[in-house]
DNA sequence: TGCTTGGCTGTAAACGTTTTCAAATCTGCA
DNA sequence: TGCAGATTTGAAAACGTTTACAGCCAAGCA
């Protein structure tokens, strides 16, 4: 037996197609009578709509894709977690966009979005991917874009972000009120905004008390465990270490904290370690981290939300949404050694 | 201007609407002169084919569905990563199914799949999903499937698994190696596969060993770190507590040695600690877990590849492909306590 | 020259829905 | 009973591709 269509089905029930597709759509508008009917040949039958003609006919395909530089990471699984919850619940799908960081799929996943494979897109890179046409009235043309955690200097598409500033700021002001003065700064890609952003606040804290930079204290990371431990190991062969080290990310606070213990260094009382994403394995290290709390599931609930409505027409894009950060204070930061 | 549709390429370029096709799908059968004609009033025009009208031809929407029960999970993360690497590769786009532990989440994938949304599913969910329906010839009607992590039990579906019980065995025999007789088990939640199968490895290697089961050291968990953490907390309530403890995921071992570290206990000098898959950071807890490798990138890429073939009709469903798990020998673990 | 072959292209059908429009039926009220 | 309006239904068009089939033309060959 070949797959039934909506044809067979009005065939079986003796209704036109038309009505099989408002029973299944907008029963409503129905008669009882006849939804049964229809209802008792689509079980029977089996029948389950295909997409195909819906998506066709609409002009909708019912997804949204998500633009991710890494799903490894568990700030975006955290953050794609609570999209997904909520776009289910709207309706909508899922395409995942994994872009390991490359340019190239990027754009990949921009072009599928212009093709009618999604109907929004939602942006975690720090790229534009789409190619803002030179002959074409640019932004109208492409689909709704709600772009997070990285934020693209661009008009016109609607943000949802923490400040990153004020939580570096917070993270070194943290430090400073324990008597630190040497503070490290492990820093994300350079050319990440959170990076940028996140210097800024540790940039603005020190000037603020009045301690000048040290540029061997800067290092630069790339939000990864490893480069946490390249960047450890690199500052403790600093003739005048650091008493504290902030980290842009919790993963590179843990790859610092496994250096440190490993060469035997006490976490805070030689050193302390500060991180910032507060990720589920932060409270659970030894000792504890103190760490910058990003919140992943408002994060991915506002976006989505922010979609759906420019998708439903009910709001302009370039709205920004800014979510509050919350310094988690734990063991892994602590006064400044007495005798240093 | 409205968005241009393949008739207007090929009103532009004075060609069929077929040869615009053909130009785009399949550019070898078209002459060097009219593909240039084509390609130029496609870029020009900046024409994106629409991917309904092609998805209604041809009745493939180039759509996989993953369904996983949190992909926040770091198992899960690196698993889906490489097939999205790998399916994009092929041409294919990952729909995500983040199911949450839940059945009706599970089913509406499943129905998304055969409404035509997916070509293929990879299930890594412990569930069987489909409706079987008894009217209709079974498995034939379904899309091709790839289960793995969790082993369903049906006949005729692909699958992609390492041996839990050998890797639970190896683990235990490692302890025993190691003199340890009172060895804990954290499980996962009971009924899924996984946790039967490392179970079953457990007690044979103690079986083996001529050492009988203590129901106190057996201890339900559900893979996740909160009940690490309330595991290790029951066995320290133990008048006999164990020499060692073997948890089925490394999420519930680092939870394990959270509490323990908190408790002042030494790890391993008191007590050893063992996990299951090896996460990234299981290699920088404090001390490195000892662990159960899984290989993450290979199984996701067997899966994928699985798929792709029976996709293609090159090979038929019910495969069978295990990948070789390898025990990780860090320092969480070490000989038995003496004065015990 | 006439015929065949092969390369390239165009015509038109098909994929499976949704939705507009109009028609048919029913309801309630005068 | 007659009519306005509401409710319910059906016919048909439209969405944008791909592809089977047929046709055309040039080239090669006898």
């Amino acid at each position: 037996m070949a797959k039934l269509g909506i044809k067979d089905i009005a065939a079986i029930s003796g209704v036109s197609p038309a009505t099989v597709s408002r029973t299944l759509r907008n029963p409503g508008i129905v008669s009882e009578e006849t939804r049964k009917k229809v209802m008792k040949a689509v079980e029977e039958g089996g029948y389950t709509p295909s997409r195909f003609g819906a998506n066709l006919r609409t002009q909708k395909s019912g997804n949204i894709i998500v633009v991710m530089p890494d799903i490894t990471n568990q700030v975006n699984a955290g953050i794609i977690r609570a999209i997904e919850r909520q776009a289910q619940k709207a309706g909508y799908s899922i395409l995942l966009g994994d872009t390991q960081g490359l340019i190239e799929r990027e754009k990949h996943y921009a072009s599928m979005a212009q093709s009618g494979q999604a109907d929004g897109v939602l942006l975690f890179t720090y790229h534009m991917p789409f190619n803002l046409n030179h002959n074409q009235p640019v932004l109208k043309q492409l689909p709704p874009i709600v772009n997070s955690c990285e934020s693209i200097p661009i008009e016109g598409i609607s943000k949802v972000m923490i400040d990153n500033v004020s939580g570096a700021r917070t993270a070194v002001e943290h430090l400073l009120s324990l008597g630190h003065k040497r503070i490290a700064a492990v820093m994300g890609p350079t050319d990440t905004p959170s990076t940028v952003e996140r210097f800024d606040g540790y940039k603005s804290a020190l000037s603020n008390a009045g301690i000048e930079i040290d540029e061997q204290l800067i290092i630069r990371g790339d939000y990864g465990l490893d480069s946490g431990m390249g960047a450890m190991e690199q500052l403790l062969k600093l003739r005048m270490r650091p008493t504290a080290v902030f980290c842009f990310s919790d993963d590179m606070a843990i790859g610092a904290m496994s250096v440190l213990q490993e060469n035997g260094f006490r976490i805070p009382q030689d050193i302390s370690i500060m991180g910032f994403d507060d990720i589920r394995y932060a409270r659970l290290m030894t000792p504890a981290l103190t760490t910058i709390h990003q919140p992943l599931e408002e994060i991915g609930k506002a976006c989505i939300e922010l979609l759906l409505e420019q998708l439903d027409g009910k709001s302009e894009p370039g709205r920004y949404v800014e979510l509050p950060f919350t310094l988690m204070v734990r063991q892994s930061t602590g006064p400044v050694p007495v005798d240093r």
